[in-house]
DNA sequence: CTGAAAGCGCTTACAG
DNA sequence: CTGAAAGCGCTTACAG
């Protein structure tokens, strides 16, 4: 590999003058610059990323720690988080914790070791562990999805596009709606979206039924599973409703639903939340709400530029959503 | 940031002996190493991964430069990537051309700069500039998806399930079969594809019209127009089939089907490639091939991590694939 | 079993 | 306008 001496003495000048040049700090001469811009040009120098860094503690590399790396949500966010890092000459380092909040500290560390400039953390949980490993970390740390005490965060309105479903559904006449949830462990989707939900039946004086609620794990198989349960657990009740909290779940309930013969949204409405491009085209489409993920991305991709420059802004902000009524409710 | 050297102070050794400690390299006194181990603990010191950069030259980091970051196929195969780097305690670079092919060659000198320890390049295209920017790369590349002369390419079988969606359609007494494909600028999808369709057409004597043939953008929306052309144009003499060369192109065609009245695959059948998990929900289900990407993911990752060993195996392979009969066909 | 010393490739005061 | 020198935090022969 060319080194900055190389090409200092191909041009012959210092090292020091090369840097300048580089970096465009302090005079550098005519003459001198141009034989260094055609050594440079011939030789196809890059500097070497790693002694920048040495010397600046500057890496240009922000690290994202994701809960599962390949997934529609995932890789919108990513794709905003990009758009803004990417103006920035920046890069991104991911990593996917799988579902395991354990993971999310090693990452955390990792990243550290890593030097990242700053961190996105998409996290899971909220836990008592996480919030001190984060509180004393040197490099600055926002959130996307959940709010973590201390910690700038992005989240989305769980509670509120949660409630305007709950609306929806009981504007449309439907009184018995099941519900189709995520273990409680995750305050955002577990939580929330559930809390929302009890609430709306309780506000309407409508009875909330152990067996009309099931858990699943994100996954499309668990809301087919989640369904089933509710659907043989109450054959002589039957809801006429389920909110899934994610469009995956909601897929998966409709698989079901429609296996067994029942007409969406005549006997049973469904609803999501997520807007998965799925949601769109499968049949009937799915009533869900948008999260502008992409957008979030960039949003709190400007957060944590804002935090790395020291900018202590309003650290709680919640991004926008829409709700998208379709066919199944 | 507490550095090697406050590490070796506290625990009253030399940073050399710190640093066996760490890398496990050479003796180190039962005593000594104790306190080491305490020391570190207690300061949850990490090594600077930039000096150790400077040092060894290696970065434990490897480059993926994607032609698209959120996309279903894109994040399959990180995902795949990622887990045999992982075990290799190797992190990825994210970079995302946004299908434009000059920046094939941007990343790759970002990410010689950035020294990684290897590349793996999903292109869209083979080109001479491509090719020359690879041949004199100083770190190791491997490719995926498409063929690269010079380069370790893991490949798509794109022919052979092309043809074998052909054979299907024909199996099923289809005559009439139209083609949405892609810009031949890439030649697996765009050439490739196409060549299965035009060559089984012809080995069966059937009329290849210009007419029946759409070129769309990997889009959804594009699916959707291109199929509007095709009915459009050819009131007269209708396809009774189209083989559309992404999933994701499928679904807008037959989006555009559905909202015409044409049943599927009673009046057109439709295919698709790639098994989106779209492919198994929208009605009627998609017939379609899958790629494993995630294994194909898995495979480049240990084919990177043996040309980076500096083994040379056969530099050429073609992933499995697996053809999936559904409804709309 | 352990340490002093050199050096990886940069940047940045400092001096001229 | 330009260069010599120090130093960033490590690892690795080398010597003991």
């Amino acid at each position: 590999m060319t080194t900055i001496n190389d090409i200092a003495k191909l041009a012959g000048v210092s090292r020091t003058t090369v840097s300048r040049f580089l970096n465009n700090s302090g005079y550098v001469g005519q003459e001198a610059g141009e034989r260094i811009a055609q050594v440079i040009n011939e030789t196809g120098y890059m500097p070497s990323q790693s002694a920048q860094t040495l010397r600046t503690k500057k890496t240009g590399v922000i690290g994202i720690i994701l809960p599962k790396i390949s997934t529609e949500t995932s890789s919108r966010v990513v794709s905003g988080i990009n758009r803004v890092m990417k103006r920035e000459g920046m890069q991104i380092l991911l990593t996917d914790t799988e579902l395991d909040p354990d993971k999310e500290i090693e990452y955390l560390r990792l990243l550290k070791s890593r030097q990242a400039d700053g961190i996105i953390l998409l996290a899971t949980n909220i836990g008592e562990r996480l919030q001190q490993e984060i509180e004393a970390f040197p490099i600055p740390v926002v959130a996307l999805g959940q709010n973590i005490p201390g910690v700038p965060s992005l989240t989305y309105a769980d509670y509120d596009a949660s409630s305007d479903i709950m609306q929806l559904l009981i504007g449309k006449g439907h009184r018995k709606i099941g519900f189709i949830g995520v273990s409680e462990t995750d305050p955002a989707v577990g939580k929330l979206r559930q809390g929302a939900y009890t609430d709306a039946m309780k506000r309407h004086n409508l009875e909330v039924k152990e067996s009309w609620m099931a858990e699943g794990d994100f996954s499309i198989d668990s809301g087919y599973e989640a369904m089933k349960r509710i659907i043989t657990g109450n054959r002589s009740a039957l809801p006429d409703a389920v909110f899934c909290v994610t469009d995956r779940m909601a897929t998966g309930a409709m698989e079901y639903l429609k296996e067994q013969g029942f007409s969406i949204p005549g006997d049973v409405a469904v609803a999501g939340i997520g807007d998965a491009v799925m949601a769109r085209y499968i049949t009937p489409s799915l009533t869900t709400v948008n999260y502008y993920n992409e957008e979030a991305g960039e949003a709190v991709g400007e957060m944590l530029l804002e935090t790395m420059a020291g900018i202590k802004h309003s650290k709680k902000m919640m991004h926008k959503y829409r709700l998208i009524k379709r066919d199944s409710v």
